[in-house]
DNA sequence: CAATAAAATGAAAACGTTTTCAGTAATTTA
DNA sequence: TAAATTACTGAAAACGTTTTCATTTTATTG
């Protein structure tokens, strides 16, 4: 190894020197500045291999204004939806040269604004947000969309008009289809276990449902329509007031995949035969659902294709600025398919 | 919104200017360095706060040679088991003001070496790292360590004596601890699927499970210790030869969930009653282990703890630097608890 | 072959901090 | 009160790039 007092590291004065050139040309060779010769280029390539050369990210981010990086904030990267998401951002993102610097808010709003200061003052070239639940106010990002850094919501995204970019599922045509194959199943009394409405993702879910039911001309008994934090006891609890009543529901949307299985738990336990008393469908396809018998029928939401989306939207915003004004106007919105299991 | 033809960010200078000091005073302030006077501090803290500064990373970390991030690289963040350590090495890291750049190599080698490239590069103050399955070479990482950059290695850890700290769960205890278990609910012929030996995880979990049978005086069918990638297909291929045969397997140690998962869905769809006829574990305590019938026994590895004892030993590297020559001589390890359920 | 245009390179000034060294103000000591 | 400390502040030089502008070299044209 290395023993050298002082293991420096080479810069572009070095290779500069090396070749009796200005580090004016090493930097353009470097950036394959179109104004440099082949072969000085060629010959500058080779001594940056030879000397070792990395270039030093701080002095060029301080000197361009870029860093060649993208922060990105999201509720928590265990979620399963949201772990396939960075996992294709990332992987895009590094083909085209950038950095990721992922922050979980761990779904509280606080942090969610602490983050955001961090990374603006970390100066990333962009943001990628899925929002807390509770963020219905966008303020704390305002530091970064004026100053031109450009900012893409997904999933959770806002729900007022804001300027930025945003892609999000098709959360109402998921809610109609999951909605629409109950009752295709037979199921006449179907209950819907869903989120607070201060998310786009739930109220568009629970409008599906509802257009669904009413294409159908079924009647909704609001009784069991719940709108409630997504966890494994609320779902529990939810079931057993409607399990409780006089008339129980012969079908259940639940709005995120938790959910579903916690109410599966329930009937299991309870006698409840899924699916021949209680058909049932989930959100997000986490893969407990496959596993869990009967398989729980879901929403496939194609976290790839989000991710492709984001970084595909991102370079385009990256490279042309935000003149394309059109691009901000409208939400992408990514297909959403239904997968058939044995739960329905 | 900020309709200012320049919306300038306000820097040190600006500061400065405002309050007729000099540059360096609002560094020193800045930074709480001793000698400022009390008053001045606060009223550069103050004036800071009013013109919204935000320190310039890039610029700071050019000048002082210190990004205040680290570098992660893993194999995959949603393997359950990392996702956790990734949350909690995040969460703890931003209580003591460090980024983490989050990368996956996808388990490729090749993957790996450029990403410790890119993050040399990118001047990390520190990285983390769990290898690659097939990592036994990691020269990659000698620039980075040959430079002073503290270099931390988790759960995949060099096997040769390499000059870096490590921290890793107990995996031979967890390999005996799963055996032992098994011995003691009263099987004889337990079988073993577990991962490629170049990796220390299946090393010592299968030392483990060898170290309880010889302990108990039970023989090995070394028919039955598979030593393959640890896929679902390759899992269900092992069990079809080991049920296949005159002699079949009471109980079966697998080195990891998705290969216990497999395992039970063959036995499932084979008429093998688990546990009746069969019983099993796994390792990881991955969420699916909990949730699929019969419930899967299996070994916690305690992401937190792991992940909490990676920021400590960072934190100490990155503030008394490299003297403390023990720190990198012991290796860590994690404690394991084995989780006991239906499968056993 | 001169005149011009185009291509390739260089000199030097930024970018926003931190830090060394020196200097001034405030405090203590004799 | 002068001398010697100590506490605080400032001037200026870094850090390693990129970029503007000027300059030199090379190619093109009439």
């Amino acid at each position: 190894m290395n023993k050298d007092k002082k293991p420096q590291e080479n810069t572009i004065l070095d290779i500069a020197e090396a070749l009796k050139l200005s580090p004016a040309t090493i930097s353009r060779a470097l950036n394959n500045h179109p104004h440099v010769k082949e072969k000085t280029k060629n010959d500058i390539l080779k001594m940056a291999a030879q000397l070792g050369y990395r270039r030093n990210q701080m002095a060029s981010g301080l000197r361009s204004n870029k860093t060649h990086t993208v922060g990105l904030i999201v509720p928590r990267i265990s979620m399963f939806f949201h772990a396939e998401v960075i996992t294709t951002i990332q992987n895009s993102l590094h083909k085209h040269g950038y950095n990721l610097i992922i922050c979980q808010s761990n779904d509280l709003l606080t942090m969610e604004q602490e983050l955001a200061e961090i990374l603006y003052s970390s100066r990333v070239d962009a943001l990628i947000v899925a929002c807390t639940l509770q963020t219905t106010d966008f303020s704390h990002f305002n530091r970064l969309v004026d100053s031109g850094i450009p900012v893409i919501f997904y999933d959770r995204v806002p729900l007022d008009p804001y300027n930025a970019t945003f892609i999000k599922g098709d959360d109402f045509r998921g809610g109609y289809l999951a909605t629409s194959h109950l009752i295709e199943t037979g199921c006449k009394r179907i209950a819907h276990i869903s989120g607070k409405l201060t998310s786009n993702l739930y109220q568009d879910r629970t409008a599906g449902y509802r257009k669904a039911m009413e294409l159908h001309q079924l009647p909704i008994n609001e009784d069991w329509v719940f709108h409630q934090e997504l966890t494994h006891e609320n779902a529990r609890e939810a079931m057993s007031i409607m399990f409780g009543g006089p008339v129980v529901p012969d079908a259940l949307f639940a709005a995120n995949d938790v959910t579903a299985i916690a109410a599966l738990e329930f009937a299991k336990e309870n006698g409840i035969v899924v699916p021949d008393a209680l058909k049932m469908t989930g959100y997000s396809n986490d893969p407990r659902t496959s596993i869990i018998s009967p398989s729980l029928s879901t929403i496939e939401q194609h976290p790839d294709l989000v991710g492709k989306k984001i970084v595909e939207v991102l370079m385009d915003l990256l490279k042309n600025g935000h003149e394309n004004a059109e691009l901000k106007a409208k939400p992408y919105v990514i297909p959403v398919d239904l997968i058939r299991r044995m739960s329905s």
